[in-house]
RNA sequence: GGCAGGGUGGCUCAGUGGUACGGCGGAGGACUGCAAAUCCUUUAUUCGCGAGUUCGAUUCUCGCCCCUGCCUCCA
């Protein structure tokens, strides 16, 4: 059994077969650090998060790379416009970016390259794109990208050149020898940050660096390349259309890309204004639950965000905890994932059909237990299938039982109530349950005593 | 208009050429002093609509309707 994934540039699902065996080169597109990341960027990462998470599971040593943009037209005037520098802006962006996915339990790429500190790189790719004549410099000194003289342009985003021309309905930037082409190289304005290079002071397009960056860690040809589905049309699409040009062949084999988190059934995205920051959403929900909201859901599909949606999740992890709460005595054992499961993370990262396995095993566990049958086995496979998802890493003590709540006088309470109970007095007993439920605290007579937990 | 991806029970979410996974919710039951948690049973003659291929289609083909996205910066 192997994996296969849904490969962007076939438009079908594809036996995975890295280039060289055993080894994975990946590169994913990261964030423009201008602003603090929402939810439509917390889906990208985990997703992607689980794809290098897997491929490290099913054996693989895997280079994962994921950019920082740190220079654009939008950071600069955000950084204008807030009276601080573009580095200033940036650096402090990227420890947000940083904050926000480690308290989602994305795991850091082995790289995390930012475009100024790679010019040099693109600095050579662009040249050897002028020296091919790919590329060339416009009257106003930018270096820009002649997209039709790349053969296969659209490959990838299943675009006509013609097609492309006539539904443009952008001004045309009368510098440009034909609308579709692109900047590689733009001209710096007095003021704005500015690198040497052979075609003057300036800063790069925004797709150069994923082709310079990319190559530069991984090689020329790699294994995979994922992002947004918005970055299809035309980021991806420009980033082959470098680098082949500049390699003079391959680039990334296998693309992925994750669909979008709307609201309302709408794209969540800056320009609607209808987003909201992971840490906005983190006020109010543990991070687990984002996480579990996200992964409920196949990474191509789109994901509707809402309260509801939320709730569901947590609920659903709560569930989860219960079991969690239930094991934590058990020892530990090393043992196969459920087939079940790897089958579905083998199809094409199938999250939604691993947590049905999580679930019925969970169910298991729960019967076995009432009848008092070994469960070592099945323990073990849960907690394994779970940190791979990077859910149910919290204690259950912490899930349900929060640090702000007066445990020590909750307690008081129970015994106080089970002494109630033990003397039959229920209308004592259900006195003090109902003053705890008040509080939001739910309680639970067990075989081993009474329990308690927020709700 | 072109391209891409969708329309599955009250909600959500998988999936398959042989009448549909999981979660939430609902109903009934076991357990419990009562609950909670857990377990069991049950909850879609049906997978947008129509036609075709087939012994058989929700799954393949064609047409239609509707939704979303991309075509401009965007995870």
């Amino acid at each position: 059994m192997s994996l296969v994934v849904y490969n962007s540039l076939s438009r079908q699902k594809e036996p995975f077969v890295p280039l060289q065996a055993g080894h994975v080169g990946m590169y994913v597109c990261g964030v423009t650090v201008y602003d603090l990341c929402h939810v439509g960027h917390a889906r990208s990462t985990i997703v992607f998060d689980i794809v290098y998470r897997w491929l490290q599971q099913s054996g693989y040593v895997v280079n994962y790379v994921r950019n920082f943009t740190d220079v654009d037209d939008k950071i600069i005037r955000r950084a204008n416009e807030s009276g601080i520098s573009t580095s200033q802006l940036t650096e402090s962006m990227i420890q947000a970016f940083h904050e926000d996915m480690d308290a989602l339990a994305c795991l850091r790429p082995l790289h995390e390259p930012r475009a100024t500190l790679h010019m040099q790189g693109m600095i050579t790719m662009i040249g050897q794109l002028v020296d091919k004549g790919m590329a060339y410099v416009s009257r106003t000194g930018d270096v820009l990208y002649s997209v039709r003289k790349f053969e296969g342009y659209g490959q990838l985003s299943g675009k006509r050149i013609e097609e492309l021309e006539s539904g443009s309905r952008i001004e045309v930037d009368e510098s440009k020898e034909d609308p579709l082409d692109f900047v590689l190289w733009k001209m710096a304005k007095p003021g704005e940050p500015a690198w040497d290079s052979p075609w003057g002071q300036g800063r790069p397009g925004w797709h150069i660096e994923c082709s310079a960056m990319s190559c530069s860690h991984l090689g020329e040809t790699f294994d995979i390349h994922g992002g947004g589905m918005d970055l299809k049309f035309p980021h991806h699409e420009n980033e082959i259309a470098q680098a082949r040009a500049a390699n003079g062949g391959g680039f990334a084999r296998y693309w992925l890309h994750n669909g979008f988190v709307n609201i309302n059934e709408e794209k969540m995205s800056k320009s609607l204004g209808n987003f909201f920051t992971i840490r906005e959403v983190l006020k109010s929900c543990h991070p687990e639950v984002l996480r579990m909201f996200v992964l409920s859901t196949h990474y191509r599909s789109p994901l509707d965000f809402s309260d509801q949606a939320l709730d569901v999740a947590r609920v659903g992890l709560d569930r989860l905890y219960e079991i969690k709460q239930r094991i934590d005595a058990v020892e530990h054992v090393d043992v196969e994932l459920p087939l079940a499961f790897v089958k579905a993370m083998n199809d094409d990262f199938n999250t939604p059909e691993a947590l049905a396995a999580v679930y019925e095993l969970g169910r298991n566990i729960n019967k076995a237990m009432d009848a008092a049958c070994p469960v070592d086995d099945m323990v073990a496979a849960f907690r394994a299938m779970c940190s791979l998802l990077g859910i149910l890493q919290s204690s259950a003590d912490a899930w349900f039982r929060p640090v702000d709540l007066d445990a020590a006088r909750i307690e008081g309470l129970i015994v106080e109530r089970n002494a109630a109970r033990k003397s039959r007095d229920f209308a004592r007993a259900d006195e003090v349950r109902d003053l705890l439920a008040a509080e939001g605290i739910i309680l639970e007579d067990g075989a081993n005593g009474t329990t308690w937990k927020k709700e």
